[in-house]
DNA sequence: GTTGTTGCAAATACTTTGCAACTAT
DNA sequence: ATAGTTGCAAAGTATTTGCAACAAC
């Protein structure tokens, strides 16, 4: 499966007269293998520890193309840093952020989804995209 | 209802130690007296263009004072610049965003903060805060 | 007079960009 | 050869901070 996505990825990009060097792979790579959501900085810091040649502006571009191609997806906690994930088969959710823990929960409920829907149409409006953040703290025992 | 509100910043910015200088009851007023969500530049310009001294510092600063201390809420829609806006008597809301204007839409639905509550608490968390904003477009007639 | 506040300019943090050297096709 | 890519360093943007002068109590 991971063969599978690889050149889904080489060839969305070639069709736009984009390469998939090294370093482009390299930033794929850890999205794809974290479960983590990290952000542009420890991303350039884990490619350099794999002894491969990066540079923070290369990271940010990739981020960017492989964004624009809906490859990975942009998470905005609001702290400044901006954290990125890859998009596999797992579809559109939501986060949890424990205030505790700084963990990063993703969480999908239809009815959420409709009850947005809802909401907008009454505006006169459809929704586009949406961002929902729960801040959350464990229920103690 | 002004002067209410007024005096009761003062009031609790003395409990503090802190003061409510006129710089600080200007930012106040230009969120106060605006429906719109402004930035931390936009309130600096229109101070200046009222003739009162200030700067950005210090409307950065007083932006943190009356945020601490809940009389503003920060908005972060996700552009790199933080909105603003006065908590007056209409409590919590929600945000919606339009793709084609960049106006803001308050909203708040019951239903939609229960939902929340029961996801969370499926998780093993409760919600302490959180943001939810919907990035829409116009439904053309 | 003590303590908080202001404004400036410098610093910070994250991200973007210009450009010359490089690399894949 | 041509067109895309890289890395560096510089620039950009929004925000924060150190500090000396200043204002409020």
């Amino acid at each position: 499966m991971k063969v599978d996505i690889i050149s889904r990825i080489k060839k969305v990009l070639q069709d736009e007269g984009l390469r998939f060097t090294k370093q482009r792979k390299a930033v794929w790579n850890e999205l794809e293998n974290s479960n983590d959501h990290h952000d542009a900085d420890k991303i350039y810091e884990n490619i350099k520890l794999k002894k491969v040649s990066v540079s923070r502006a290369t990271v940010y571009r990739t981020l960017d193309v492989l964004a624009k191609n809906k490859f990975i997806r942009k998470l905005d906690v609001g702290d400044g840093r901006i954290r990125y994930e890859a998009k596999t088969s797992k579809d559109h959710h939501d986060h949890m952020i424990c205030l505790d823990t700084g963990k990063i929960i993703e969480f999908f409920d239809e009815d959420l989804e409709n009850l947005q829907d809802k909401i907008a149409k009454k505006h006169g409006y459809k929704v586009i995209r949406h961002t929902h953040q729960l801040f959350v703290k464990p229920i103690k025992k």
